[in-house]
DNA sequence: GTCTATAGCTGGATAGAC
DNA sequence: GTCTATCCAGCTATAGAC
């Protein structure tokens, strides 16, 4: 007996507390939202915050914490997909799926913004980075030995390339436009085999 | 005579805090760098950094102000250019060339998170971003006409995605690594009027 | 576990001397 | 024009009551 701790339900709050703090920090970015809004978003007063996370940072952290498990399922989701274009754009369509939603976008660009500040929050990036760099690469290669994907890219190489495609969506998105059609266009261009090309287009008048 | 003034001297003494403050901006963030920073890097004290500008966010604009100029002279260079396709790359390649310099990457990033937060700034950075759009779409325009791009882009929506492809490189660029030569096949890939495709790629158990 | 209260500090912006 | 000094707001994180 002597129940001290229910951890179900310390989770349950830590998870609340992690949400509310996310739209916050997308909103008002990180420095703007102050512990005080985190608790009042979560229903709490500003102590019990610091009950659950050491400090601000690692409120923050906890957000790409639960994405780094969203990621890997993601990934292996589509780990069986048999044709390899379709499963690099199926990666794709789930990595954009949050794009027209405002809040992941502020979230994203916050998370950029924070790369390099916080050790223990670099390591989460980089493994959820990783892991979904390793996924496309996977796809991609398995498509360079079929021939459909042009061989002479590099399979890790060209998965990052279609991150930073999805990347950079992210962050000119209208809210209103549904960006996938134009990023299946832009992928799968990418990644085929060119067609036997007359003469390479180049700018002219380049330097010495 | 009674010369208040030097006019030159205030705009060399603004361009020196500006400058200044870019970098600190770049790497330490917006609301990580002090009025006292930009003072100490300047060579000034924080009382006359006040002086030539009402606000720390005032300095921030400044930079983006600066930039607003230097876009529109690089439209217009590149304005003659006969080759549509050429002519895009060439303004590719002139938007990445600070991509491997840390500071731009840095500053591009605070410059997004910034976006939405001081109206005064939203205007120049808009006006900068539908100048360059325009200048891509123009180009873009002309090789639908002259059958080297997909007539069935929509010149702007295309001019658009150009930029974000650029703007994904910045977030992920590798300051080792040159990122032109995968821009100019990417965005090559992307314009050019796809090659009779016997049946397009799609995701495969989509929902309802 | 959750609250209230507050210590302790930082930083933007100003006032006024020089 | 430039500096020093400083005011005051606002914030994180903790202490201790309940």
């Amino acid at each position: 007996m002597a129940r001290t701790t229910d951890p179900a339900l310390t989770e349950a709050r830590r998870t609340a507390i992690s949400d509310a703090a996310a739209g916050l920090f997308a909103t008002k970015g990180f420095e703007g939202t102050t512990a005080a809004d985190i608790a009042r978003a979560t229903g709490l007063s500003s102590g019990s915050v610091f009950y659950y996370f050491t400090d601000k940072r690692a409120v923050f952290r906890s957000i790409f914490e639960a994405d780094l498990a969203g990621s890997r399922a993601m990934i292996e989701r589509h780990a069986g997909v048999t044709d390899p274009i379709a499963a690099v754009l199926a990666i794709v369509d789930e990595m954009a799926t949050d794009i027209q939603d405002p809040a992941t976008q502020g979230l994203v660009v916050e998370l950029i913004r924070q790369f390099g500040r916080d050790p223990e929050l670099d390591r989460v990036v980089m493994e959820t980075n990783d892991l979904v760099v390793a996924g496309l690469a996977a796809h991609i290669d398995r498509g360079r030995a079929a021939g459909v994907v042009d061989p002479s890219l590099d399979a890790t190489e060209a998965a990052g390339w279609v991150q930073s495609i999805v990347d950079g969506a992210f962050l000119s998105a209208d809210p209103d436009r549904d960006p996938r059609p134009m990023l299946h266009r832009i992928v799968t261009a990418f990644l085929r085999t060119p067609p036997a090309t007359s003469a390479p287009h180049d700018t002219e008048g380049e330097t010495p």
